[in-house]
DNA sequence: TGACAGCCCGCCCATTTGTTCAGTATATTA
DNA sequence: TAATATACTGAACAAATGGGCGGGCTGTCA
C-alpha cells in the first residue's frame, strides 16, 4: 500500500471508527461534516486517492459502499454453530441441535464445515484439552488412527481419541482415570463419528498448581 | 424475541447473508428484487415486523441502515492486537509492537484491555499450553502466585507461572524440563509483568500419541 | 518554470433509497 | 363475525447520497 499523507490517514481512521462503531461505512457527507469540510467534492477526492492508494474499496455508487482492505479486518471472520444437546435423527447442523453462534477469525481455522463443542469434564486432560473449552471440528464421518474425534453416544457429543483396532474401534479418554469404550466396527450400531477436533478456544485459564 | 413467519424468516437470512458478504445491509430494492416483490412496501412491511419482533433495528432513514439484534452477531465482536517483537521503550500496544489483529467473540473473554501473544516452544505443556497457541492477555503490572503471565525478558515476551518468594519473584515454566527465573524483587531490573493470560485459542490439534 | 499531487469551495445533477398512502386478498384469532 | 396480522401491488414523494464540473491555493519534483 502506497504511503497516506496525514490528511488521508485521518480520514481512513474516521471511516474504521466509524465501520467498528456502526457496522456499515459512513456517507460522504458525514466525512465532510466530520472534518468541517463544506464541499463533498472535497471527500470525494480524498476516497479517490485512498482508492487508488490501495486502502480502500468502493462499490460504484452504493450507499455507504466504503470496503476497508485491511489484513484481520471484520470482513475475515466466520460464524461457527455451538453445538449442544444433539437430537437423534436430526442432522448434526439443524437448528434445533445449534446452542450460539460463535465468532471467529477464519483465517485461524481451515477450511470445510465446522461446528464447536463445549468440553465437559477432564476426560481429556492429557490431550491439553480441559473442561469448560471449546472444541472447534471439522464434520465427517471418518478419522484416522489418533485423532481426537466427536462421537455421538446417548444424544450426547462426547471427545475421544480414534483408535481403530482389528475388527473394533476404541474410543480412547486421554486420562487413566477413565475407562475406554470398544465398538464392533461395521455394525455402527451406537457409534457415529460427528467430526475431527481442529481448533480448541479456551475462555478463562485458572492458577497452575504449585507444589 | 417473538416468533418469525415463514417469509421473515426467509428475509431475515437473505439480510444476512448479504451482509456477511458485503459487509453491509441490502437496501429495500434489493431485497425486494431477491424476492421477485414488485412493491418495495412489501418489504418495509416485512421489515417493520422483523423490528417488531427484536429482530433486527433499523436506523431511520439511513441508507443500508438495518443492523441484526443476535447474539454472537459480528456485532458482539471484538479485535485484539497479537504481539510479536516488543521494541523496548514503546508501549506494549504500540502500532509497531502489534503484528496483526484477531477477531474474536466478545462473550468468551473478559473485560479489561487485552492482548494476545503467539506461544513458542513447550515450557508450558504442564499448564495445557501448547507450542503455536496463541494466548489472551489481560494488561497489567501486577499479578497473583500462581497465575500465567506474560513477562518481558530481553525484548520479547516470554509466558511463566509467576511466583512470589520472599524477596524474590520466581518465574516457573511449566515443563521440568526448564529452569525457574529468579528475580529481585523491587529490584524491577529485567522483570517487566505484562498481563495476566485470560484465553487461549489452537488453531491446530495433532494426533494423540498412542502407546 | 511547468507538471502534478494534495486539499479545498460552491453549485448542480441524477440516482438511490427510505417511506407513505391507498388498495387487494388471505389467513388467523377473539 | 369482526378484528387483526400477513403478504403483497402500484404510484408517488422527499430526503439522502454519490459524483461531476470549474476554480483556487500550496507545495514538491524534475
Amino acid at each position: 500500500m502506497q504511503r497516506l499523507t496525514r490528511r488521508q490517514t485521518e480520514i481512513l481512521d474516521f471511516i474504521r471508527e466509524y465501520i467498528d462503531e456502526e457496522g456499515y461505512s459512513p456517507t460522504v457527507r458525514e466525512i465532510a461534516e466530520r472534518f468541517g469540510l463544506r464541499s463533498t467534492n472535497a471527500v470525494v477526492d480524498h476516497l479517490r486517492a485512498l482508492e487508488r492508494k490501495g486502502a480502500i474499496r468502493r462499490e460504484d455508487r452504493a450507499a455507504r459502499g466504503i470496503h476497508l482492505r485491511e489484513a484481520g479486518g471484520a470482513e475475515g471472520t466466520r460464524r461457527i454453530p455451538l453445538v449442544g444437546q444433539i437430537a437423534a435423527g436430526l442432522p448434526l447442523l439443524a437448528e434445533e441441535n445449534i446452542d450460539d453462534w460463535l465468532t471467529v477469525d477464519e483465517n485461524l481455522l481451515p477450511g470445510g464445515t465446522l461446528f464447536a463443542l463445549r468440553v465437559r469434564g477432564d476426560s481429556m486432560v492429557d490431550a491439553n484439552i480441559l473442561d469448560g473449552d471449546i472444541v472447534f471440528l471439522r464434520e465427517q464421518r471418518e478419522a484416522e488412527r489418533g485423532q481426537v474425534v466427536a462421537a455421538l453416544i446417548d444424544d450426547e457429543a462426547t471427545l475421544k481419541t480414534y483408535v481403530p483396532q482389528g475388527a473394533s474401534v476404541i474410543l480412547l479418554p486421554a486420562n487413566p482415570a477413565y475407562d475406554p469404550l470398544v465398538f464392533d466396527r461395521d455394525n455402527g450400531e451406537g457409534l457415529s463419528i460427528l467430526g475431527v477436533a481442529v481448533g480448541l478456544l479456551r475462555s478463562s485459564i485458572g492458577p497452575v498448581p504449585l507444589p
